[in-house]
DNA sequence: GTTATAGCTTGATCCATGTCAATACACCTG
DNA sequence: CAGGTGTATTGACATGGATCAAGCTATAAC
């Protein structure tokens, strides 16, 4: 960290902020030049940590700033009247949050760490600013908001196609890719969330979840040990997907 | 439509593309000045018109432009490679298309005119170019995508946790809603897509949504007959949400 | 006007997942 | 290390919606 004095102070004070924390083209920093970098990054000053189970923000919040999470996990919800929940997503280092508050200029969901985590609290306003000058951040921003609008058409093929089995094969198959794409292990990882929060996310009770994961492992699918998942056959697993029982 | 020569020709002109298709704050127009609409007037140029059943872009299609539906009604849909099918969305009059293949470069799903229909051409690359220029633009154009996902937040709820019943009362006042919007009666109006499509679209088999609607209309809380319907206790229909049954 | 076809309704039955309940496990606290 | 709490597993049973099947109704085609 303090060594490598051969980069220069304004450069090591850009890494410090941005160039470190997204992860390749995951953030809104992919081919930024170094000076768009540096303008970014005098907006992005801001941090904050949140302990686990803490809220970044709650359905209902006025909104203000959308979050790149530096590291950590946090999962998004939405809460009828009646208290039935559903997770509406996970996101991990290097993933936005906050995008939903955009439109009405309140937040829709509820944000919660799930484990100790920390964010780069990125001012809208600000934001919207700096996209109008730098085209490539305008470019980065709008391929985000994209990619999240297809992740949702996943989700719902999902939730309105998918049997128990096969909902629990993509998410595993997501998590490995996205654990992959961060440098992790695709075969071996632990999980952040709950067998509740998984059946929330997937459209299914908790015992439903912890029959398949049972049921993978009796298959050899997987190996299962609460949290710690290792995968063992990633390709049978994907042959579970697209694939209907009849 | 010839008269009104009061009006000066150059704002007939406005009118005749964005002023008029544009249903108040549903579009892309919503608080640009005249000079401004002017602008995007001149990148919107393009209509396509499209008959029943035919596609306006397909999944994998590259992605060039967004669409604004002037007349007519869509749905989008993505296809599993077994032949699942799920529709992630109906579109009509003054709502945005497309955005999806932003993230890509490509189409990540279908869209299908469900009637004869007209739609404005709006070139991706020309919209970010103008959207830099103009704030307020910007700004729609966010929200716009913004909307959306908190839209895709609702299906995932729906989708995730609400029975049948409550489903397709969820549809069928989301429709309401949005005709009335349209400025057409909030309690009687046809739909465009069959049982099996508004199946899709709810995660149900078309039996099922054959069978809730029976279900409402002896309850009285509809007459339904064919694609005609008419909500006879709104309030009811209401109350069948967030409600859970236990 | 007749026929064909797609779409819709309804009934009978089946099955995947939900529900309820008991137990086990892991981790934290003191 | 004991106890407690939240989490996970597993079993038995219930049920909502899927499936299969038959018939009906509107609309389009000829």
């Amino acid at each position: 960290m303090a060594g490598k004095s051969v980069i220069p102070i304004s450069l090591v004070s850009v890494k410090a902020a941005c160039t470190q924390c997204s992860l390749h083209e995951l953030c809104l920093s992919e081919g930024l030049s170094q000076e768009e970098l540096a303008s970014l990054d005098s907006l992005v000053g801001a941090r904050r940590k949140l302990k686990r189970q803490q809220f970044l923000y709650r359905a209902g919040d006025p909104f203000e700033a959308i979050y790149a999470v530096r590291t950590g996990f946090f999962k998004t919800d939405v809460l009828l009247e009646d208290g039935r929940e559903q997770v509406t997503g996970f996101q991990m280092a290097g993933e936005i949050l906050g995008m939903d508050g955009i439109g009405t200029d309140t937040h829709s969901c509820n944000a919660v760490a799930l484990e100790d985590s920390e964010v780069c609290v990125i001012p809208y306003a600000q934001l919207e600013q700096l996209s109008r000058e730098i085209q490539a951040l305008q470019r980065n921003f709008h391929k985000v908001m994209s990619r999240e609008l297809v992740r949702d058409q996943g989700l719902m093929m999902l939730l309105g196609t998918m049997r128990a089995e096969e909902r629990l094969a993509a998410f595993l198959l997501n998590m490995s890719q996205r654990f992959t794409t961060r440098g992790y292990s695709a075969a071996e990882f632990n999980l952040r969330m709950t067998r509740e929060e998984i059946g929330s996310y997937l459209g299914l009770k908790l015992e439903t979840v912890s029959r398949a994961f049972s049921r993978f492992q009796e298959e050899r699918l997987i190996a299962v040990q609460q949290k710690h998942v290792r995968i063992l056959d990633g390709e049978r697993l994907r042959r579970l997907l697209n694939h209907a029982p009849r």
